[in-house]
DNA sequence: GCCGGACCATGACAAATGTCACTGGCCTAG
DNA sequence: CTAGGCCAGTGACATTTGTCATGGTCCGGC
């Protein structure tokens, strides 16, 4: 009947995606109706079952949280709650502009979960407070498209040298926007720098 | 009555412990009787409603699970199940030594759990065979004492210079050990080789 | 037009990091 | 006892990394 709100849970962790599950299927008036272990199959199933919301979890092998949802947004008349480990700013900032209607840290007590999946099915939108705090705080990237390039291989190369060449550059340049980089983002190496540009969610 | 197994649970997700218990809560013969968010309360926990079992999450702030588990075994008559997100093999081989008798990955199926609660509780041991298998496939530290301890402050330090205060050392020294585990671990830079030292539980 | 500012790009230099060859202490096997 | 292996510890050397000064290009404002 029109009370029941049809629910998917998108999780990598078996063992937490069928917990919320078991959770979630004890309120009265909330069914889930499909779940899946990644973003690609949380596509499909979403297409497939066409539910009134989606849990998806941001870090997610194949397809992200937020690529997931744009996929779905796209494709099905639903609404997306995004629920994620570490908060960062610039996620929830993409996240806002792909229409997502819900943010959440896995840090919420577990009651107010529910809540939150009703106010959404409601055509409200539900944004953690404390989030939206120091995403509304912490100032814009002060970074330059080039550095950010840089940093972004920077996290997962081990070289200048290798950066340079998937960027056409010399090394003198790379390393030039790498210190750059640490400069405005007051690190001390590079891997620190990446790892703070990341925390922002800027890369 | 007799059948009914008394359970702690502990994870510092607030969204994950209360849907493990509302999963658990579900098995008529198990009953949730406390949970924790650190390891701490945990422990303060498990002495004063002396569980059946205790499941405890691996990653939390304050003290963590083998911690938790050690200092509520020499407290209580009771079992503990480790839970964890990142299954490594050195930290696995600690939890058994300190007598722990269930080890199983947050990528388990959620039906499982249940059981491996229940054998638990019956004095059997589970130990996730994925995990078991890795832990008796990885050969044994490689690495010498001194190595463990330099690799140890460069996961936190970012200088060569502050790892040797710490270590009361010559500089020249410690970049010896770090290059000799960088190449016992084949890394190419020392946070690599921090890195692949940690996800083996080496350190 | 042309000036100032922002970004891209480079090479020279200094400081750090990683490699190597070496010494000395301790233990064990022969 | 002593030869050889293993580990702690060191300094010299080459490579890599981070900093700096500089030049070029594109843009918006005066």
């Amino acid at each position: 009947m029109s009370g029941s709100i049809r629910l998917l849970i998108a999780d990598d962790e078996h063992l937490i995606r069928g917990a919320l599950v078991a959770l979630l299927n004890l309120e009265p008036d909330i069914e889930v109706v499909a779940s899946a272990d990644n973003g690609v199959t949380a596509v499909e199933q979403a297409i497939a079952t066409v539910p009134d919301v989606c849990l998806l979890d941001l870090e997610m092998p194949h397809a992200d949280g937020l690529e997931a949802a744009a996929r779905i947004l796209a494709a099905v008349p639903t609404r997306v709650v995004i629920v994620t480990r570490h908060a960062r700013p610039g996620v929830l900032r993409r996240a806002l502009a792909s229409k997502v209607s819900g943010f959440v840290p896995k840090s919420t007590p577990a009651e107010d979960l529910a809540h939150v999946i009703r106010d959404v099915a409601a055509g409200r939108r539900y944004i953690d407070p404390e989030i939206a705090a120091t995403a509304l705080t912490a100032e814009r990237c002060p970074l330059t498209d080039r550095e950010l390039d840089a940093l972004r291989f920077s996290r997962s190369t081990t070289s200048v040298q290798q950066i340079a060449e998937r960027l056409h550059l010399a090394q003198g340049t790379v390393r030039n926007y790498l210190s750059s980089a640490m400069t405005k983002l007051d690190a001390s190496s590079r891997h620190e720098a990446a790892e703070k540009a990341w925390q922002q969610g800027w890369i």
